[in-house]
DNA sequence: AAATCATTTCGTTATTTTGCGAAATAATAA
DNA sequence: TTATTATTTCGCAAAATAACGAAATGATTT
């Protein structure tokens, strides 16, 4: 009778998007990147953050991965740049998740029953 | 010699919000008490979210401990709003962090040593 | 072909997160 | 006082996350 809720694809997106910003060297990576029109090696990285080599490699790729970086092989390197399409498309996702208001009547109140 | 970075508060707290706001469930119930004026019940949720009530209210005590929620006891229901206030500093934070803009020529690249 | 360099993948370990059902709380109603 | 109701806490298990060092990869240089 009472259906439970599947997620919309909006909500999955939010979720997702927030995951990959939930932690601080994520963040710290985002920001420096956003920061620069160029890029960034994973090599410049590792000597600012308080991990291995490894454990950058798999938060890149989680950013990767959730769209918000990309990686351009410069051989020996790899050069990082935020994804300027997503990371605008993230930042309206969030502006308008964030700014939901009243729409109407029937929503203003949850009753009890 | 190389330093590596100790990190700033504010960077801490842009990935306990985005922890916070990591999960479908927390991003809906977020959505909807976003879009009420009054308050909902955790009665009322749990009908239409897929998960039990002992792990809904973890939830809504994490979404409470991150500040974006409030509870007020409303015997025998505890009812639970948006914290107006939090909420609206979040969305601050995340329009800064996400308009991240090139701040000096300095900033600009990221060199190959 | 062998050595070198930047980065990723693998295998492992420790920790955190998620969810459940049962028991505990706290307040009201019978 | 004993039930009843709404919610939280507890104890547990399964899954996901985070980090490490070692090994693998891919490209270049010797």
């Amino acid at each position: 009778m009472d259906k439970k809720v599947e997620f919309s694809n909006d909500i999955i997106e939010i979720a997702d998007i927030a995951k990959a910003m939930s932690h601080p060297v994520r963040v710290y990576i985002l920001r420096k990147l956003a920061k620069m029109n160029a890029c960034c090696y994973s090599g410049n990285l590792v000597e600012e953050l308080p991990i291995g080599r490894s454990a950058l490699s798999q938060h890149l790729k989680e950013l990767k991965y959730a769209g918000l970086i990309q990686g351009e092989l410069e051989p020996p390197y790899i050069k990082y740049c935020i994804n300027r399409e997503n990371w605008e498309k993230a930042k309206i996702i969030f502006d308008d998740f964030l700014s939901e208001e009243i729409k109407n009547k029937s929503e203003q109140k949850c009753e009890i029953k």
